[in-house]
Parts: structure tokens; C-alpha cells; sequence
DNA sequence: CAAAGTGATGACAGGTTCTGTCATCACAGT
DNA sequence: ACTGTGATGACAGAACCTGTCATCACTTTG
């Protein structure tokens, strides 16, 4: 495993997460990152995607997180319901790491560029979450809609979340914001 | 207005599409785009920001549609329906131009990178509705939530539909979308 | 214990994307 | 005609990203 100064990844994705919120993302060259690491640039491509992925470390484990909750929600439960499961986990997790979370979201909204990034990796949990419930057995339209909705309200949990710093409980925002979902979408005059 | 070989932009962007649907977005560079408009590179960068760009010339047409609609929605019909309405007007006018849409999603599903563009053109379409539905009495989490909801189920509708030829009717499948997420909603063991 | 193997890193070249800057050209208004 | 305006051309250059080969630390094998 480690040769060389241990974890050259871990360096990277410190260095430059410290870099983007320092001088910030565009200011920032690769260059940049690997000589607060000590490594060359073609090092860090060996590592990462491109200059954005290494931001975006956690996804996979958030994947991770959302599909084994989905996946162990009860049998009876609905498909919303092991969706809503499966935010809430990851919106606890969330909790758990306020600042990391609060300071690395201060850099990704700032740019587009980053903003792209972070929307194609929601997308990417919306389909992992959608497949665990087919797996479960819930049937495609119904599993689809159940897990892109549930992230069309983490995200705007998750913003409410962040513009109020006096409402510290992710969770809490997110099972309200649920709640406020349902009246939403029941309270309609036509059809 | 028109001076030179007028329609400069219109040029550029139908020989992208063409030269990316031809050879595919990675292969072909700026420069293959601007020669085969009769231009420089330089002048690419001058009507677009980037490569990408280039194949999202009408989602201004598309936020100006939907945030018209969402005002002129009756005063008695609910947020959800507003969106509701904008959404299915969205969605007929995707089915005048079948043809070219469905081109267009092919290049843009291709490669991850237009993708991230195509979502991120999303997001700024829901954050349009969600003013819009603000400025029309809606308080917050609520238009918010409609907004982003809405979009949840055009994405799924869209690609039910594209997965579909058999099912021509772009505005029936959102409709029957729209329903389908209400059973899935209301349809919970838990709460 | 030496030889070969493995995997991460360094070094270098090069293409592409995108930006800054200034010159040039077609046309408009006076 | 004279001057202004706006789009384009020409050129330089930084940064991003990739391909390729050499090198080094360490491991495995005989």
C-alpha cells in the first residue's frame, strides 16, 4: 500500500480544499495543489478526474449510505417511505459534520462550474436510489419519481438548512419539508 | 445588425450540433465548429461561454415560457398547479419538435459533461418557477418545493418518454406522472 | 541474498480550451 | 468625406488534461 509519504490522496483533497476556500476555485491551479502536497500535477490527474472530482470524494460513500438503507427499510414500508429512510440517514451523517459540510458547500456553491458537479452527483444518488427500490421490488415509474422527488426535497431542505444557521437540525428540516411536500402536492383545485 | 455573413450565432450553433451528433462532442474541437461556420475560433468565445453552451441556445425560451405561465395561472389555482400548467406547456412544445429534441438528448446524454450543462439549466429553470410562484403569493418552502418537484417529474417523464417511441404524447406521460407521484405520496405506512 | 516484478510517482511533450489584447473591416450617422 | 460603432481576425499565452516512458521504493521469488 503506502510508499512514499503516505495518503497522497488524502493530501490532494486537503490541500485543495483548503486552496479553493483560501484564494478560491478559479485562482487555483492544480499547480497549486500539488505543491502544497508535494507531488507533480500528473499525480494529481492519477488521483482525480479533473480539478473538480476531487471535491466530491464522499459521494461514493454517500451512495453507499442511501442504497443499504433503502435496501434494509421493512418490507411493509412504502417507497417513499425507505427514500425518506435513506435522506434522513444521510442528512444525520450531514449533522454529525456541520462544518465540514457548511465550509465545503460555501466553495461549491460559489461556482458553477462546481455547482454542475455536485447536481450530476445528486442525479447520480436519485438513480442509485431508484434502482435499490426496483430491487426491493417496487415497480419503475413509482421508483423513479419516489427517489428524484425525495432528492427534489433533500435539496431544498438542505438549503433551508444552510441559509438559517439558527436551525441547526438537518433531519428535523428535512421530515418538515417532507410534511409540507404532501399539503403541497394534495391541495389542488383542478384535476 | 447584420453585417458579414449574417446569423453569425445561428451558424456556429447548427455546426456544432451537427459536427457533435457526426463525430461526437469529445472529438470535435472548436475549431472544426468555426471552420465549418466560415469563422474564427475567437469569435466562437464571443456568442458562447464555452463548448457546452453552445447546444442550450433555447432554455431562456424555456424559463421565459414557464415563468409566463406560472404568472398568468389563474388566482384561485394552487402552486402545484401553476407548475403544473407551466410544465405541460414545456412539455407540448418538446412535442412540436420532436424530431429535434430527441437529436439534441442524444448528444447531450452522451457525455457527461453536457449532462452536468443540461442540469444545472434545470436547477436554474426551477429556481425560475420558484420566484416566479413567490412573486404570485406562494411562501417560500413551499414555492421552493413545488418548483423543484415539478422539474422531478418533467426529468422523469421526459425520459419515459424517450425510452419510449411507442408513446408519443410528451404532455400525457407528465400528466400521468403527476398522478403517479400523488399515490406514491399519499400511499405511506409510517407518519 | 540477488534478481525480477509491481505499483506509484516524476518528467516531459503536446493538444485543447479559454482569455486578453490590439488591429481591421463594414457600415451608420453626421 | 469624417468619424464612430460594433463585429470579426490575428496572435499570444495560461491552464487543463492526456499519453508515454523512466525511475524509484518496496515486494516477491528462486
Amino acid at each position: 500500500m503506502g510508499r512514499w509519504e503516505p495518503n497522497a490522496r488524502g493530501r490532494l483533497a486537503q490541500a485543495a480544499l483548503e486552496l479553493y476556500a483560501e484564494q478560491g476555485y478559479e485562482q487555483t491551479t492544480v499547480g497549486d495543489i500539488t505543491a502544497r502536497a508535494g507531488l507533480t500535477e500528473r499525480t494529481f490527474y492519477r488521483h482525480f478526474a479533473d480539478k473538480r472530482e476531487v471535491l466530491f470524494f464522499g459521494t461514493e460513500m454517500a451512495k453507499d449510505l442511501l442504497t443499504r438503507t433503502v435496501a434494509d427499510a421493512p418490507a411493509d414500508a412504502s417507497a417513499m417511505d425507505a427514500v425518506g429512510a435513506a435522506l434522513e440517514a444521510l442528512a444525520a451523517e450531514f449533522q454529525e459534520n456541520a462544518d465540514r459540510v457548511r465550509t465545503r458547500n460555501t466553495v461549491v456553491s460559489a461556482h458553477a462550474e462546481l455547482r454542475e458537479r455536485e447536481l450530476i452527483k445528486l442525479a447520480g444518488l436519485a438513480g442509485a436510489m431508484a434502482e435499490a427500490l426496483r430491487a426491493r421490488g417496487t415497480a419503475d415509474p413509482a421508483a423513479s419519481l419516489a427517489a428524484e422527488t425525495g432528492i427534489a426535497v433533500f435539496k431544498v431542505a438542505f438549503a433551508r438548512w444552510i441559509d438559517d444557521p439558527g436551525r441547526p437540525d438537518l433531519p428535523g428540516v428535512l421530515r418538515a419539508s417532507t410534511r409540507e411536500l404532501r399539503t403541497v402536492l394534495t391541495e389542488h383545485a383542478s384535476a
